[in-house]
DNA sequence: ATAGATAGTTAGTGCTACATCAATGATTAA
DNA sequence: TTAATCATTGATGTAGCACTAACTATCTAT
């Protein structure tokens, strides 16, 4: 059969969307995030480190799937300006606990305000229930689960 | 647990999630796509194309927000694999007016089947409405407009 | 007709993000 | 004690991409 595979289901895959738009984010935020001594992925380690905080550096390393090494690596500039604080785990005391410190937090609202901008740029197109809902969307497939999405949708 | 002392205004910023999303989406994909000899920037290339039939290389390179001289080895790829089609513009001859050819959509098509592996994996925790909820959001936010988002959530 | 701008191509340079491998010290588990 | 595990450091390599410059073909204006 002359393969028309479009017709019956439509075939709907975000991942390119999802690709294309990630770095239009990122190329903006490069040039914001500069100022504060931050890089796009420093910025989506403090937030992941400010959801689930007490991470081991390998939980880090899995759910960023970045190879253990580059996390020693990200996580010595994050501690550098002391953004994070590396403990030993009481109970394994080869563990690093990382957790983000005030400093971190202060730093990562701070991002995430002067980032606003970009987004307005970016996803102009969106309404506001609809950066929302974007938001959940994205907060729940990362998490797996959790994320309450009130979805209150109009076009 | 109420640990916000940011508690005034809810940030939520999607710039970290999208990233961390789409690294997540690309890391997987480029494993499926290796064997159908694309990369994760052919398929977003690909995807414009489809959309946006008879773009000049110049609109390419804006709405993929990469430089023109980065388009031509892309699409050298592209066109040395038949997948689209460079003919002069017929109003002004300096232009090359792109096109996914048949094989071009065919391939993409296959590429996008051989992905729902990845975005079961990815996307998981989002049920099928939210999935194509997400879709429209992205959609919408390339585009700039249109995109019809039926939506139609739950949790 | 000719001069300047514009679209695309090619090649070269360099930066950055990563992965990967190897070696080390600290700690736990067998 | 020995072996495995976690973090760290350093070295090496690959790839995406920006940037520049030079070149061709073509268009536009004078």
């Amino acid at each position: 059969m002359t393969s028309l595979p479009v017709a019956n289901q439509p075939v709907h895959r975000s991942g390119a969307l999802l690709d294309h738009l990630a770095r239009r984010v990122r190329l903006r935020s490069e040039t914001v995030l500069a100022p504060l001594g931050l890089r796009p992925r420093h910025l989506i380690a403090l937030t992941v480190l400010r959801e689930s905080a007490g991470s081991t550096q390998q939980a880090l390393a899995a759910t960023l799937e970045m190879d253990g090494t580059n996390i020693v690596g990200l996580l010595n500039d994050l501690e550098a300006e002391n953004l994070v604080a590396r403990r030993r785990s009481p109970e394994d005391r080869r563990r690093h606990v990382v957790e983000l410190t005030d400093a971190g937090a202060k730093r990562l609202a701070k991002a995430e305000f002067a980032l606003a901008a970009v987004e307005d740029e970016v996803l102009g197109a969106l309404s506001e229930a609809q950066r929302e809902e974007l938001y959940c969307l994205l907060q729940k497939a990362l998490a797996g689960s959790d994320a309450r999405c009130t979805t209150a949708l109009d076009d």
